[in-house]
RNA sequence: GGCGAAUUAGCUCAGUGGUUAGAGCAGCGGAAUCAUAAUCCGUUGGUCCGGGGUUCAAAUCCCUGAUUCGCCA
């Protein structure tokens, strides 16, 4: 097989928060991808670094009262304190704040500017005049400029779903500070993602190139549309001061969004790495490049690494991506990752608490493949899982063997003739072990296959050894050969093994290496005319003493790490990963301005009982609920589908405003508003409830 | 609101038009006692989300409803 040159990436963690089980499942997705590959011993190297500009590291560090230099340089070793105890092997971890980032966004910036794809414009925005700075969409509330729904953010009403530009928002406020926005303008660059050159590009390039998952092409041909539809905007590549980036060359006060330089990252880790290692920078990035440039990222930022990026490296006149591989989210026990349930487990917490990495890597492996499906890790099945393959099934394999191998042969596998027997059984019982279907599963990123592979070999060895019974064997005296090729048999098939798991388990197979004293085991690789036998450690080898290489996982310890992770603080529930400026300042909902008590008052809030609820044909989030308020009964649509079935609603009292106007909407006359927390990004929600004793009509005050 | 994905045994998942729908785990019954209780044999268990359609044949294709998740920069 020829050797391939092979560059692999994961996305860049944000230098604003730890790292949790959701992150781990790219990183050790990827980790597993490269062990296997440099096992085949291809050239292949791998980069990440921290992403450390924007807006939310700047505010944070200044929380703290230090530079942004000092957080992301202690948040930097954090986070490799915490790959390196998942066994993470990057070959650079580097930051994005970097003289080699820097020059690269510049270079890039520079050469799309040369191309023209660079167009100034000046952009209206609403500007915090009490912070001092430009509001982003989602700090902007107001009311909607359709349906005058009130607090709703800038972008987008929740209400009615109309979209729209924060400067068109009626009775405007800042979400940071309660100010009135005033409208100012600023010029803004842009990268012209709309240019034909871009536009044409993309949709050769994403859509119909082999560089996606199929999922992720259509999701590319839903965004970029069809030959003729001019889907695409311009991307808003700046940032007024202050911001905590890249100054862009020659316009004081303007920085590069920190989305234009994450992703030149890749590029700034790869360079630093060549300068130490003497690598050839350009072979890997020169646009004829034969080498292979791989990145692994999660469904959430598609957009920038599948359109953004390789528009920007086309027309900067550097190589493209041979392929993004996105995949889904985390999910735990089935649901979003909560602190309130200690489900939002972190890195740290995990490896603090004394459980073994190897644990996860062998669990995410079993239950990844290539698709952008989410995974989900339900600790009960985690911890059944894990003892009954890892343990039960694999390492019991060396465990039952060995004994008699190191007490009966002084650790000496069976040689001469003994070792033909051997050769003999193996090829023909195990004929099935060539590594073809796994390495296929490997390749391409299925390892829940090559694990359901793996793990049938294990069930076969298992088999035979019971077949074979040593332990009868070791009885009669007369069969001491047939018991040193038994026992070297289960040891063969156990080495074999561990080859295969390798790129999953590389603690344990280190210490598995030590036990059969070794070298380094690598990718097991059989041409046409060989057989499984020509994989299998040489006759006559020596063993050391087994001694435990992996112990089973008590739900004590799932149970303490929970407990470890629960915060008994509001029930927020996290988000998916939120990477950048924005999509943060999401969850930040502040306390809004101050009112009087005759505008409170304005107000007629009335304990309802809910005698109907019932879904709406066509509508995704309403129930339509029947309200008595003692006086009357009201018709009220409500967004709550997504919380509550209608059925639980009957029969419940709760809160309503009484003398809200009554608006039409698409099924029906709404007649009034329930009160219900949430609502927010998180999507949970929760309808009020009286005390016992409040009757339908009561006012509340 | 628009678009997309998903829903298969108690749990986690295979299975993209062709026997009677499978695996691992859990459960149940048995065997074994080499192994830090790890193994082996047997076995119970399914309205393939609901409804309709296409077809000689549907978990699989189409329509529709429910639920869940995601994207709409």
């Amino acid at each position: 097989m020829s050797k391939r040159k092979i560059l692999v990436t994961s996305a860049l963690p944000y230098a604003n928060g730890s790292i949790h089980l959701g992150h781990l499942v790219e990183y050790i997705q990827t980790d597993i991808w490269v062990r296997f590959q440099k096992m085949r011993g291809h050239t292949v190297y791998y980069v990440c670094a921290d992403d450390t500009h924007g807006t939310p590291i700047m505010l944070r560090a200044e929380k703290e009262g230090i530079t942004p230099e000092a957080l992301i340089a202690r948040v930097h070793s954090e986070h490799l304190g915490d790959f390196n105890g998942f066994h993470i092997q990057f070959d650079n971890y580097y930051s994005t704040h970097s003289a080699e980032t820097r020059h690269f966004s510049e270079d890039i910036y520079a050469k799309l500017k040369t191309a023209g794809l660079i167009t100034v414009r000046s952009i209206e925005q609403l500007y915090d005049p009490v912070k001092n700075m430009f509001l982003p969409d989602r700090f902007v509330k107001g009311e909607c400029p359709k349906c005058s729904a009130k607090d709703q953010y800038g972008d987008s009403c929740e209400v009615c779903g109309a979209a729209y530009t924060p400067t068109e928002l009626k009775n405007p406020y800042s979400a940071v500070s309660g100010a009135k926005p005033i409208s100012k303008f600023s010029e803004h660059y842009f990268f012209n993602l709309s240019d034909s050159r871009c536009v044409d590009f993309l949709r050769h390039w994403a859509c119909e190139g082999d560089h996606l998952q199929p999922e992720a092409a259509n999701k590319m041909r839903e965004w970029v549309g069809e030959a003729g539809e001019n889907k695409l905007s311009d991307w808003d590549i700046s940032r007024d001061a202050p911001y905590f980036g890249f100054e862009i060359p020659d316009v004081p006060g303007k920085y590069f969004y920190v989305w234009l330089d994450a992703p030149v990252g890749y590029m700034g880790s790869f360079k630093n790495l060549c300068e130490r290692e003497k690598i050839q920078f350009d072979e890997f990035w020169q646009p004829q490049s034969d080498a292979e440039l791989y990145h692994f990222i999660g469904k959430d930022i598609l957009y920038f690494h599948a359109l953004f990026w390789p528009a920007m490296l086309q027309n900067a006149k550097y190589r493209t991506p041979t392929k993004i591989f996105a995949h889904g989210f985390l999910t735990v026990n089935g649901e979003k990752m909560s602190k309130s349930r200690g489900t939002f487990i972190t890195a740290e917490s995990y490896l603090r608490q004394g459980l073994n990495p190897e644990w996860l890597r062998y669990y995410y492996a079993a239950k990844l493949n290539s698709t952008l499906e989410d995974i989900d890790l339900n600790l009960e099945d985690f911890v059944a899982r894990v003892n009954s393959d890892l343990v039960g099934k694999f390492i019991n394999i060396a465990s039952r063997c060995a004994g008699f191998i190191s007490k009966r042969f002084a650790g000496r596998l069976v040689d001469g003739a003994q070792y033909h027997v051997l050769q003999k059984m193996v090829n023909e019982h195990f004929a099935t072990w060539r590594p073809a279907v796994i390495e296929q599963a490997f390749e391409a990123r299925e390892f829940s296959a090559a694990i359901r592979q793996i793990m049938k070999f294990a069930d076969e060895a298992n088999e035979m050894i019971h077949e074979l019974a040593p332990w009868e064997i070791a009885k009669n005296p007369d069969r001491t050969d047939d018991l040193q090729r038994t026992c070297s048999l289960g040891i063969q098939l156990f080495y074999l093994l561990s080859r295969y798991l390798k790129p999953i388990l590389p603690g344990t197979v280190q210490q598995i290496e030590a036990f059969l004293n070794c070298a380094p085991l690598t990718w097991p690789q059989l041409n046409d005319d060989q057989t499984v036998s020509d994989l299998l450690l040489p006759a006559g080898h020596i063993i050391n003493i087994y001694q435990h290489l992996m112990t089973r996982i008590d739900s004590k310890q799932i149970e303490a790490l929970t407990a470890a992770n629960t915060q008994s603080l509001a029930p927020v529930t996290q988000n998916t990963p939120v990477r950048h400026a924005e999509k943060q300042q999401h969850a930040i909902v502040p306390i809004a301005e101050t009112i009087s008590i005759d505008d409170f008052s304005k107000i007629d809030l009335r304990i309802a009982k809910i005698v109907n609820a019932e879904h709406v044909p066509g509508a995704e989030k309403l129930l339509k609920l029947t309200l008595d308020i003692g006086s009357e009964q009201r018709m009220v649509f409500a967004g709550i589908k997504s919380a509550y079935d209608p059925e639980q609603l009957k029969g419940r009292l709760t809160v309503m405003v009484a003398n809200l106007a009554p608006r039409q909407m698409k099924f029906g006359l709404s007649e009034g508003m329930v009160l219900a927390a949430g609502g927010g990004n998180s999507g949970e929600l929760f309808i009020l409830s009286p005390d016992t004793g409040a009757q339908p009509g009561m006012r509340v005050k």
